[in-house]
DNA sequence: ATCAAAAACTAATAAGCGTTAGTTTTGTAT
DNA sequence: ATACAAAACTAACGCTTATTAGTTTTTGAT
């Protein structure tokens, strides 16, 4: 009879996506050797191939399950009934969150996105090009209806994106400021720049 | 008689140098080799070491060279005799020049820096926390003088720092925005989201 | 207890890495 | 022209890498 998955929701090839994830966070993808993963995961090296197909496939798992959570919850934000501003501030409190909540996945598809092999990096970087136009087409929007001020969307999409990413730097200071604080200082930051 | 180094203000290490930079940026510190870098300058590998000691100077070399320049640059914003909110967009247009005008150098140096090896690596780390440490005294100063509004320093500085490295991002959609239109949108949208 | 499948192990491979050694070519000052 | 140093070259080293092959151990259902 085959065996069927493991009932617990968290697979063995999930522990290994999950040890990669942190180890590229911290070392970078190229300098990441899948002995490290290994030793990490508590096995030998070839062993991981009973389970991945390959160190790639690892990145793989990590940069497109970042890229699917942020399409999905986009669009989510997209189909609210609210005005456009609440929308564009249910995005910037999501990347937030992903950035505390799933660090290291975040902060590896945003850095060690360029290692993906073809056709998987142009696939990748499409995803991302729609997700920012679509975040434009927001601000173009709430621009219209006289919610912002009138600079240019890309300037803001670029401005936020970059903002939230920033949260990188702040685990070092994690000790002095708040979640909260953070959150919603940051937020109000962003928003108060382009409110009219 | 020993040769004098050539009298153009560009040595051959220089141009490796710039070679590499140009490298890291587009591959990666690790992934980018040696043989590579010597492609880039028309040499053989080997021949590179005729000019410098390692691959690892070559990272130190960018990195220092950066951190030296926002280095400078900070400290004459601070003797500056303006108000603090000037002297806070001065330092803000010049993370903006800097990101324009030395791309290659200014990535590598956000990016790769973990690559350094020790002691460079703490040297590194220590010089960038305090150029934080005096950029945030500054806001805070503007908070105290009641040119900002109540923000937290630190949120602000990594609003700040984080968004301007963002212009990493532009350079997609270059063709689509002025300089102008950039620099101005991203420093009021910054300004004014601490205005008072 | 048995047996098959899953997953671990050891050993090894081919390729690529930064770097060194040793030699030849190039450039310049006399 | 000669001589010397700078800088190029080829060849090769020692090491690490991801991955494969082949074998043994572990696991779980009957």
């Amino acid at each position: 009879m085959a065996k069927i998955k493991p009932a617990k929701n968290s697979s063995k090839k999930d522990v290994i996506i999950t040890k990669a994830a942190t180890l590229f966070r911290t070392r970078g993808f190229n300098a990441t050797s899948m002995r490290e993963i290994a030793a990490a995961v508590g096995v030998e090296a070839p062993s991981l191939y009973n389970h991945i197909g390959s160190k790639s496939e690892l990145l793989q798992a990590v940069c497109f399950k970042v890229a699917d959570e942020f399409t999905t919850q986009l669009t989510a934000a997209e189909n609210n009934k609210q005005d456009t501003l609440a929308k564009i501030e249910t995005v910037i409190r999501f990347h937030i969150k992903m950035m505390l909540d799933e660090f290291d996945e975040v902060y590896v598809a945003n850095r060690d996105w360029k290692h993906l092999p073809e056709p998987f990096l142009n696939n990748f970087l499409q995803q991302r090009r729609s997700y920012e136009k679509r975040l434009a087409a927001l601000i173009e929007e709430g621009i219209k209806k006289k919610e912002l001020k009138n600079i240019n969307p890309y300037v803001a999409v670029l401005t936020m994106l970059s903002a939230v990413r920033g949260l990188e730097l702040w685990q070092r200071h994690k000790k002095n400021i708040s979640i909260q604080t953070l959150e919603d200082d940051m937020v109000n930051h962003l928003l108060n720049g382009m409110k009219k």
